[in-house]
DNA sequence: CCAAAAGTGTTGCCGGTACACCCATGG
DNA sequence: CCATGGGTGTACCGGCAACACTTTTGG
């Protein structure tokens, strides 16, 4: 009775939270949506396992990827213990497979129900995790391209939070925290004023 | 390669935040001091294995217990993965066991070093957690004797965060929030006036 | 001319911190 | 008479939330 790595890989695509389900092609809950992951292998990491399965998901590595909490086994898997991790990545860069027997695909996460395993009730704990880093870490890096603008910047963050923030006080707050600096003028994208970009001062190490 | 689960087991002793330890009988790190654990059983849950562990070692149950975080073999050990737990526990209703082949001990987690398994990295961890959960929670339930005397509390707030706490700061902080409720008055202890007795008004779920 | 995004300051409140003295009594 | 623990109130400061208008130009 080995040990399984599953993976929570969270990003927001149209200002929604989502994360990466995958179609169960074997049993049990053949048919069903859930969460990717698979055995460890002999003499691997468990770090280095869910870096594997998130490089084989999505093509992305070198983003936010951290330990969220290990379940039994949930009564059904052929693992004796599940130790699921939470990831973050910025949806444009990333590129799903389409070759895999089983078919990834990006699901908002708000209204989630009938998963394979109850993955859901994992799902809600990473978002409430992520949630929370999110108001004393900058885990958001990962979430956005390199450079990006304090709009898209918010709007990421008002997906996360599920609420509108104030404007003014969202750029006093991560200009003044020192989160994000300028990064050189922008190009005009549409009927107004060119933004100015911004990237992030300091990324977290990637395991905490 | 099974699953472990391994404990540590926090108290403040004297005015010093505090683990039990045992002293290692088989090898590898025979003779050492580590923290104390085992394999999980055959259709036992994670949290029925910590919870058992904390029976056979301290005699405790009911008492703050929280997954902590999900290792690999170290390196060295028999197993595939080791889970962490935490726990929390008064002192003065701990019954060391003496009869065990391995001797548990507490020790001032101030200053370890040299443990099998590199085990302080888990314990200095442990005590990172403890210090957090204490400002927005209310695990010191689990450290403290039923009824307790506000001036004891702080004691042991000040034991856990490493300093000197304002007594009035701290006492309007813990009836602000509605940590703890008088329940009662006290007898004389000593030269002085006699304390007023103090309870928490709620206890944290178990397990988180 | 209007929709859509960019940008910009002030005010009030609340929570947290700093800080010092009196009381009672067993020894 | 002193050591020891119990108990109490005020003043300042800083962070956080609330709040509205101007600019630009593609359609």
């Amino acid at each position: 009775m080995p040990v399984a790595v599953v993976l929570v890989i969270l990003t927001v695509v149209q200002e929604q939270l989502s994360v990466l389900l995958i179609e169960r092609a074997a049993e049990p809950y053949a048919g069903e949506w859930a969460l990717p992951g698979g055995l460890l292998l002999p003499e691997e990491t468990l770090d280095g396992a869910a870096t594997r399965k998130l490089a084989d998901e999505t093509g992305v590595s070198d983003v936010f990827l951290e330990q969220l909490f290990t379940f039994d086994r949930l009564g059904e898997g052929r693992a004796e213990a599940i130790i699921t991790y939470f990831a973050l990545v910025d949806f444009a860069r990333t590129r799903l497979r389409g070759d895999l027997e089983w078919r990834p695909a990006w699901q908002p996460v708000r209204g989630l129900e009938g998963l394979a395993f109850h993955n859901e009730e994992i799902i809600r704990y990473a978002a409430v995790r992520l949630r929370n880093k999110l108001e004393y870490t900058n885990v958001g890096y990962s979430l956005l391209p390199p450079r990006f603008t304090l709009t898209q910047m918010q709007k990421v963050y008002e997906a996360i939070l599920g609420e509108k923030l104030d404007k003014r006080n969202f750029r006093k707050r991560v200009l003044g925290l020192g989160l994000v600096k300028e990064t050189g003028q922008a190009v005009r994208q549409g009927p107004f004023r060119p933004a100015m970009l911004y990237e992030f001062t300091r990324r977290e190490p990637m395991i905490l």
